[in-house]
DNA sequence: ACATATTTTTAGCTTTGCCTAAAATTTTAA
DNA sequence: TTAAAATTTTAGGCAAAGCTAAAAATATGT
C-alpha cells in the first residue's frame, strides 16, 4: 500500500462509521482534502486491489482486506502519539501532526516492539482506543457532554475534535482525559452548559459540549 | 524537500567524501540504484533549488544549503538508529532499514526531543557519529584492520558495511563495537589477518579488514 | 412528471521521479 | 592525433496522484 492509498483506507475507515451503507465520493474527498474526480480514481484503484467494493454512484465499502489495512495504519498512529506524550514530551495538541507521518511506517518489528516499550497502552492521548496486534480494539461506552444529564459527576474520557485550537481551548480551562466535571446547569436558550471542575465553574458552548466524551461516575 | 530530493542529497554528501572534486552522475546512479539519467535529472533539479552546483559533464558539488539538509537526514537517520537499538530491542544490522524511513519525518521538536530522550547520544550503533542540532559532528580518528600494525592492540568502535549480511558475519564472530582486538598475524598471501579476541583467535580475510575501524589502545 | 440541482464519473492535463534509447561530450589509448 | 570507449545529457515515455471542466447519473421540488 502506498501513503496515498493508506490515507484514503483510513478515511473510509472513519467515514463508515458515519455512513454505514457505503462512503460517498463527496465525503471521502472533503475528509482527505482533495477533489471528487481524486476520490473516484482513488476509489477505483483500491476497488481493483480488493481493498473496498465499490458500486458507481452508490458509494464505497471496504474489503475486509481493506479494513484490516485500515485498522494497522489507526494502531500505528495512536501507538506513537502515546509515544510522542509519553516519552517526548509533546502536549495532546501537537502530536497529530507528526503521528500523520509515523503511522506509514510499516514494519513489523517496530511497531510490535514501540507497543511494548509503551507498556501495551489501551487508549490514545485524545481517549481513542488502540487496536492490539490482532486488531481488537477495547471498546468502551462514552456520552457525549452535550447529552450529559443536569446534576451528574463524569469523568472525561474522549474529545472527538483532536485539532489544535480546541485542544488548547481545553487546555486553557483545565480540561483534560481523566478530569471529573459535574454538570451544573443547560441553558435552554443556546444549549450552553455551565460545569463545576473542582472547585471552579466554567460555561462551555454547545460546539464544545458536542465534542468532549465523558464516562458517568 | 521531498524524500527523493532528500535521499539524493544524502548520497551526495557520502560520496563527496570519496569524490573530492565533484560527484559523478555514474557514481550518484549507483548509489541511488537508479540510472544515470534519473540522476541528471535530480542533480538540475537540486541545482535548480541552490542545493548544490553542477557543471554538466564534471559532477555535482553541494553547496552549504545543501550540505545543511543531508547533514539533517543523517542526524534523524542516526538518532532513529539508536532509539532502535536502545529502546525497541533491535540489533544493529536491522535498524537501517527502518531508519531509512524515520530520517525524512521532518519536525525539528520530534528530533530534538528524542536527541534528549537518548541522552543526546554521539555515535550511532555501528559507530558513525551523530551530529548535534547545529550539524556539529564529534570527529574521532579511526584506522581500518587492514592497515593495522601486527603485535598492537585496537578496540573496534565502527564498520564501514553497514549490510546485514556484514553485520550478522561480526556477530558470529563475537565483533562488536568495543571489543578489544589484538592484531596476530598478517599473511602476506592473501592480506588476510589472524586476531586475538579476549582467549580465542580467528582468522578474518581482507574483505573483513577493509570494513571495521579501530582506534589503537 | 419533469425540470433543476446535486453528485459522481470521465476526459484530458500537470508534476514528480523513474525508465530506455539516442545524441553529445569527454576520456583513453592506439 | 584520432578513433574507440566510456560517461553524461537529452528526448520521449510511463505511472502515481493530483487538478479543472464537461458529461452522465441521481436526487429533489413543484
Ligand atoms: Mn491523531
Ligand atoms: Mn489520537
Ligand atoms: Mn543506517
Ligand atoms: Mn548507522
Amino acid at each position: 500500500m502506498t501513503l496515498a492509498e493508506e490515507n484514503y483506507l483510513k478515511a473510509i475507515y472513519h467515514l463508515e462509521q458515519q455512513f454505514k451503507n457505503g462512503v460517498s465520493t463527496n465525503a471521502l474527498a472533503e475528509e482527505m482534502n482533495t477533489k471528487a474526480s481524486s476520490a473516484t480514481d482513488m476509489v477505483k484503484k483500491l476497488a481493483d486491489k480488493n481493498m473496498l467494493t465499490h458500486i458507481p454512484y452508490q458509494g464505497a465499502t471496504l474489503s475486509e482486506a481493506g479494513r484490516i489495512c485500515a485498522v494497522k495504519v489507526i494502531r500505528r498512529h495512536r501507538l506513537w502519539e502515546v509515544f510522542l506524550v509519553e516519552k517526548l514530551n509533546f502536549s495532546w495538541d501537537e502530536v497529530h501532526e507528526v503521528a500523520e507521518h509515523l503511522e506509514h511506517i510499516n514494519s513489523d518489528k517496530l511497531v510490535d516492539e514501540l507497543d511494548a516499550f509503551l507498556g501495551y497502552p489501551t487508549y490514545d492521548p485524545h481517549g481513542d482506543p488502540i487496536p492490539d496486534k490482532e486488531g481488537k480494539f477495547t471498546y468502551i461506552e462514552k456520552i457525549v457532554l452535550a447529552k450529559s444529564e443536569v446534576g451528574a459527576t463524569y469523568k472525561c474520557i474522549g474529545v472527538d475534535d483532536t485539532s489544535s485550537k480546541f485542544l488548547k481551548y481545553l487546555d486553557s480551562n483545565n480540561i483534560g482525559l481523566g478530569t471529573i466535571i459535574k454538570v451544573i446547569h443547560k441553558e435552554p436558550f443556546d444549549n450552553s452548559l455551565k460545569l463545576a471542575l473542582g472547585d471552579s465553574e466554567i460555561v462551555v458552548s454547545q460546539s464544545v459540549a458536542k465534542n468532549l466524551y465523558l464516562k458517568k461516575i
